[in-house]
DNA sequence: CTATCATTTAGACAACCGTCGAACCACCAG
DNA sequence: CTGGTGGTTCGACGGTTGTCTAAATGATAG
């Protein structure tokens, strides 16, 4: 791997739709669109994966080196290894890796994807 | 049960922050942030519960019983229930027993905390 | 009160997930 | 080429999760 992304749902209509305006309380989701939003969601809901997304997004530049990330947690470097992976195959960071040190960032539309999931609900006057 | 929501995190000062704006590239998650909200994530990552909040949601009058939802599924009824009942504990949905149905519907509180953590990051003119 | 329908609870089982130690690969300094 | 450091992959282990069948609870009708 030198600057993969992994993207899990290339450019399906399903992702299309729910990219813009899929509100969870618009209009029942598909069988489909529930299974590759649960995909997404699963790969967010837990606690060291949503720290190490909230950190990498955070740091500055952008970017943060896996080096900035283990020190956090009381993890060892095979388990940190494995969240980031799962959060990369999720299509929610990019990684490359440019002399010695490994370098995580986020992918903004696809975390966008989450958002637009539960916002509409919260905020009906905002969005029409 | 009679009509009751089990709220799983009272009144925490966490719970207000991120109910409000806690951006998840904003600054870095707490780790008892990342906690709660993990929670919350794992009741939703799941296609069945997904599709179940949706429909719940969508359904006429915000309310939805369970005789609707179960013929949506080729699953057995103590599986929606147990679903239902994660969705819950999660303090995602409220339940009311009337007469011989049982009532759901969505409480946008606890799904709004959820909007909020992605949203920033997707939409970083209108927020700053 | 009994029968019947709707829903939940209890218990069990296979599959999945988070974690670790050990081994392995990529890069840099002698 | 050899050694050392940063990260990842592999294989295994315990705990959690989704699903089922069977049984219990609640409500209505006769």
């Amino acid at each position: 791997m030198t600057a993969t992304t992994l993207p899990l749902f290339p450019n399906s209509k399903d992702a299309q739709d729910t990219a813009c305006c899929a509100p969870i309380a618009r209009q029942p989701l598909s069988e489909g669109e529930a299974a590759e939003l649960a995909v997404l969601l699963k790969a967010v809901a837990d606690p060291v994966r949503l720290r190490l997304l909230s950190m990498i997004g955070s740091h500055a530049g952008g970017e943060a080196c896996v080096c900035d990330l283990t020190d956090a947690f009381d993890l060892t470097a095979p388990t940190i290894s494995h969240h980031l992976k799962v959060l990369r195959t999720a299509g929610l960071i990019g990684s490359q890796r440019r002399g010695t040190w490994v370098y995580y960032w986020i992918i903004p539309g696809q975390v966008a994807r989450l958002g637009a999931l539960f916002t509409p609900l919260a905020i009906p006057a905002v969005t029409g």
